[in-house]
DNA sequence: CGCCGATATTAAAACGTGTCAATAAAATAA
DNA sequence: TTATTTTATTGACACGTTTTAATATCGGCG
């Protein structure tokens, strides 16, 4: 303990050079060889030796080189994690996860963030590469594989978070049924007797948007709806809050009587924007519009009326893909697997019945 | 450009050996020597044998294996970043910031939480000085600078965010003040008309939380109201929603004819908090009571009624801190100095003029 | 007494890179 | 031509660690 505290110690590094292990060794009359056995398989050496050598390193304040022994192993044994942007409070509860359970391995995590953009996911992973990272975990931008696969000819393995169609034999995965969570959300609101839907999307080459999608027709055609008639799709330029405002423009441009009587946002984001959107409006949610989002993120439950969401387990599925990627690195006889986890509907105060004769 | 993009080349790295140095330097027909140089002096070497090792890079798939330089130049080239909750969405823009200006020097970002506690503090400083870490970027939990001297004996600079404490010849850092903030609230406030204010703080022990309710009760006083007749403090166990939630009850806890006409919160997320727990016992902001936040997070402008907060330069406060890192790694002669940022008020729908006779 | 096995310790050799001093080659000056 | 400077290249070592194979120590057993 007493080296946990690091100001206990009068710290004599000020000696000149800086204190590496063959210090500590000579400190503690005894070999470099001996004091890495102290550190790293203590049960080899002898009870008194190593006391000494753990007085030694306490008292010159002794902290191990990572370069030095990444050097020499030939790997580093932190991960890194590729999100497309920290600010999404989505990533975050999830980056939460992943860094826990790192830290429960006592693994730092190093946080990059693509921005969606090819570029700049190359970059990141080329940066991983270059440090040897001992895995990562990654939310790909597309579907677009040779990234990854390249990072992996190079012996660092990873899991793709939130990406379904990573082959198996490839790397692990850990996914949420987005499909069924479009289901969930359509079943509520046509349980609701809504027969037009908007559904405001992100960009429809993200692969989570189109199955959200696939969900919600899904859902009508099981209740005995024209999907190509209830639903119309709204496509905002980005997930944040800014373009779920701009898309309520679009989402009311058939004028009064061709509203739609609710709104469906592929994410929460979105969603929020939304709702400010039609308030400014002077639309009543869920009055005149009732409006679901996606991911049920903290504020979700704290805005009026509360959003009725689907709720994605953000920190567990951190948490998974880091426990995987252990599993891959520890574990001789790994084999990828799929994770999939099922999304949950969280029904609050945004979504109600429709009336009969909307507000003309 | 082709080094750029990994999947370009068919990658040979199957060869058995992993590729280092060396065998960039064989296959071109060149030393070692002259390989490193390409990579870190490209105009130390001759027009023809730089795209001669260029190419043989390009085709050996070679990527450079940071463990090597960072042990031999004593220093890794990635930065650290502590700060309380990776959750918190005050923080993630701060973290934005702070990688968004390292990823300009191409430097990447380890992100650490401290959870507030002195342990995990310790536990993160540790581990940078560990990797070696260029310098560090620190939102400390206390005013305890012990951990963070013993960093800087061990030669990694560091910047400290949002605590002004820290002598001038310790290290940079960056803060925005939080007497004005609270100043600013206050008087907006009192301009009002309120004069039974509670002020919901985090923990007190936070500086930040302190300093604000100086600026409060500073307002009170030129406005002619006796700060401890007119403030109450309400002291939430955390700075999140849910602690504001709680909060509530004892803000309400005076009975109806004692309940405060303001609601000055130390933190968007315990307003957040607040504003729900108002909802549910029925009160209306600001009909009831008007509610001031303080950060401005995102959310701040999408929940109805938007809420009047103070708002800091996020982004900016991150950037600038980065900034001053560098000049301290990169700049022979760099003085510490202090950066000050000034809060703003941002006046939304949670604020109104006081009722003359509350809703009794 | 000599031998054995078990236990503790260590010398030495990597790992991949950057730098320094030294050499080779070329260009310029004399 | 030779002497001198400039420009390109290189050999060799150091950085701090881990690991392998070898050595030293010791108690016990034949």
């Amino acid at each position: 303990m007493s080296s946990a505290d690091p100001a206990a110690t009068p710290s004599p590094a000020t000696d000149g050079r800086p204190v590496g292990i063959n210090e500590v060794a000579a400190h503690a009359g005894v070999s470099a060889a001996t004091v890495s056995n102290v550190l790293n398989r203590p049960e080899r050496v002898a009870e008194g030796t190593r006391r000494r050598v753990e007085g030694a390193i306490a008292e010159l304040d002794y902290v191990r080189n990572s370069s030095g022994s990444n050097l020499r192993s030939g790997r580093s044994d932190s991960i890194g994690l590729v999100v497309h942007d920290v600010t999404n409070p989505f990533f975050t509860e999830v980056a939460r996860g992943v860094q826990d359970a790192a830290a429960d391995e006592g693994r730092a995590v190093v946080l990059l963030n693509s921005d969606e953009q090819a570029a700049w996911q190359s970059r990141s992973l080329r940066l991983l590469a270059e440090q040897r990272a001992a895995g990562a975990v990654v939310m790909p931008i597309d579907d677009d594989m040779a990234d990854l696969l390249w990072l992996r000819k190079r012996d660092t393995p990873w899991v793709v978070l939130d990406r379904g169609d990573v082959g198996e034999d490839l790397g692990c995965s850990v996914t949420v049924d987005n499909h069924a969570g479009g289901l969930a959300a359509g079943r509520h609101l046509i349980g609701l007797g809504h027969d037009r839907v908007t559904f405001v999307s992100g960009p429809l080459g993200i692969e989570q948007c189109a199955r959200r999608l696939d969900g919600l027709r899904a859902a009508c055609e099981e209740g005995g709806l024209d999907p190509d008639r209830a639903v119309r799709v709204v496509e905002a330029a980005q997930l944040n809050p800014r373009s779920g405002e701009q898309a309520v423009e679009e989402i009311l441009a058939g004028g009064p009587r061709r509203r739609p009587q609710a709104a469906f946002c592929a994410n929460d984001q979105l969603a929020l924007g939304v709702l400010k959107g039609l308030g400014e409006r002077g639309l009543r949610v869920p009055g005149d519009l009732s409006v679901v989002g996606y991911d049920d993120v903290d504020v979700a439950g704290l805005v009026h009326p509360g959003l009725t969401t689907v709720a994605q387990p953000k920190y567990e599925l951190g948490r998974a893909a880091m426990r995987l990627l252990h599993s891959e690195l520890a574990d001789a006889d790994h084999r990828h697997q799929r994770l999939r986890f099922e999304p949950e509907l969280v029904v609050r105060g945004s979504t109600a019945p429709a009336t009969t004769h909307p507000t003309l």
